[in-house]
DNA sequence: GTTCCGCATGAATCGATAG
DNA sequence: ACTATCGATTCATGCGGAA
């Protein structure tokens, strides 16, 4: 029996089981929010953070296996407080997928302009979740001009004096040890960015409990898959990861174990238009 | 022997065997960066990243007997890139703590504006750090209003003025006010800050490479003391840590191996004044 | 007095080269 | 094979001097 790859479809069920399906070495990208420890326990099935590291194992596994070897693993997830303390089951999980098999590559930040307000005593607002990235190998494949944003002030100010005095008639600065430096930026309103990303929370989500918005997949989209790659997501929800792959002309594959959401993510991608090509806001 | 706490004074030694001579519970904020693993070889003494936790771990235990019970210990650190992954010792010291008695508070966020630069193939600048909050008990003192950010009026005119890439780019600029300036807008409208903190590098120090920006300390200095309450950095370096306690009224104790260090740190604090009364602009 | 501009300076990381 | 050193790369900030 040959296995096959389902491409842009919402399968409903659980991963674990439906990825057996799956040939191995298929998947560009896996980008997923998994559900959360104990939150909305009604709505998504929470899972006790003591038993959070030996459910995901599995899981992971799959993930392995089904992934490409450049391929990437970006899990968005952070701890919840337990009794005080930040719980440990994310470093705890970072350990056992390495020992799994996983290189943990980077973490990246996301720092969410808008996030959940609230006052506690001893304890502010928290307004970042980690973005794990987990790769097979040393060498993955990345497309960091895909998101590079716009340069800070420094360069824009001096750039435009430059072009207005060096380039017509002042070519002598451009040769001397000053001009060296800036000719190098000249032509560059871009720069690479960081491992923090910063970006707001989707407020306008009622449906869907977990508050994923829709620029994080596609910032990961952008940066480690091209046209027609596949990307995966294996806890999909309302379809995020999938509208966004499908809005970035990617080959998407959402697995959800509710079939209300299942029903939800595939009614968003039906009004999804393909973006020709991304812009940046300006 | 009665123990005695020598205040406002920065002792150089290994803090490790010095703190032994302290009384117990007599410090109300331990606030620090550690030498960071393999790096500065020559000048701090690198700690190979596979011996970072045992190293780290017969101080910490110190750091736990000094500090009372309703104090705080900040730990600024950052794991390293080795051989293309992100190696674990930080976690792993996390872990450690935990079962050395130490409760995981808090993970805050330093996000550095002002990140070292550089390109890879497979990796983005890093721009944030660790500041691992630690504690001895559920309940510790803590003063919110201290680091209250300012908002409203000052935000809008702020924000008018920022660029259009600043404000594509990073809208938390209002949470900038951190330090120095934040006692400029005392009485105005005010929000609280979030576990994200928007600090820059102090670079241009020329003598020393300065680990954090003064403000860092400042900020959890205000956050977890009172005036004349003790602070203690055991890896005290140029003195940040002692320079901002000082000027905050609060008495600071500073211990660092390296006498070119405790010199340097003595130095600077002379000419620290303390902050007695704040006279604000109108 | 402002504002503007040149410049040095980073708690970095990779790949190649050398031992 | 495994470690040590070096060059190349990159960009925001604060300072000092100039306009």
């Amino acid at each position: 029996m040959t296995k096959e790859l389902p491409t842009n479809t919402i399968l409903c069920g659980d991963c674990q089981k439906l990825l057996r399906d799956f040939p191995s070495d298929c998947i560009d990208l896996i980008v997923t929010s998994p559900p959360y420890v104990e939150c909305r326990k009604n709505t998504y099935g929470g899972i006790h953070p003591d038993k959070y590291v030996d459910w995901f194992l599995p899981k992971s596994e799959q993930f392995l296996r089904v992934l490409k070897p450049a391929g990437t693993f970006i899990l968005n997830i952070k701890e919840k407080v337990i009794r005080g303390q930040r719980h440990t089951y994310v470093i705890n999980l970072i350990l056992e997928m390495k020992r799994q098999g996983w290189l943990w590559t980077e973490e990246f930040i996301w720092h969410k302009k808008n996030c959940y307000p609230g006052k506690w005593p001893n304890r502010f607002r928290d307004a970042w979740e980690r973005c794990l990235q987990f790769n097979k190998k040393k060498k993955f494949k990345m497309y960091q001009e895909e998101v590079m944003i716009p340069m800070g002030d420094w360069a824009k100010t001096r750039l435009r004096k430059l072009s207005a005095t060096d380039k017509q008639r002042d070519e002598s600065k451009v040769q001397s040890g000053f001009g060296k430096n800036i000719s190098n930026w000249i032509g560059r309103d871009k720069v690479y960015p960081t491992n923090v990303l910063l970006l707001a929370t989707e407020c306008g989500n009622k449906n869907h409990s977990a508050a994923f918005p829709r620029s994080l997949p596609e910032w990961f989209i952008r940066l480690f898959t091209e046209k027609h790659d596949v990307v995966l997501d294996p806890f999909v929800g309302s379809g995020t990861t999938a509208v966004a792959a499908k809005g970035l002309e990617r080959a998407y594959i959402g697995i959800d174990n509710n079939p209300e959401y299942c029903d939800m993510a595939r009614a968003k991608l039906k009004d999804i238009a393909v973006q020709g090509s991304f812009k940046w806001k300006v």
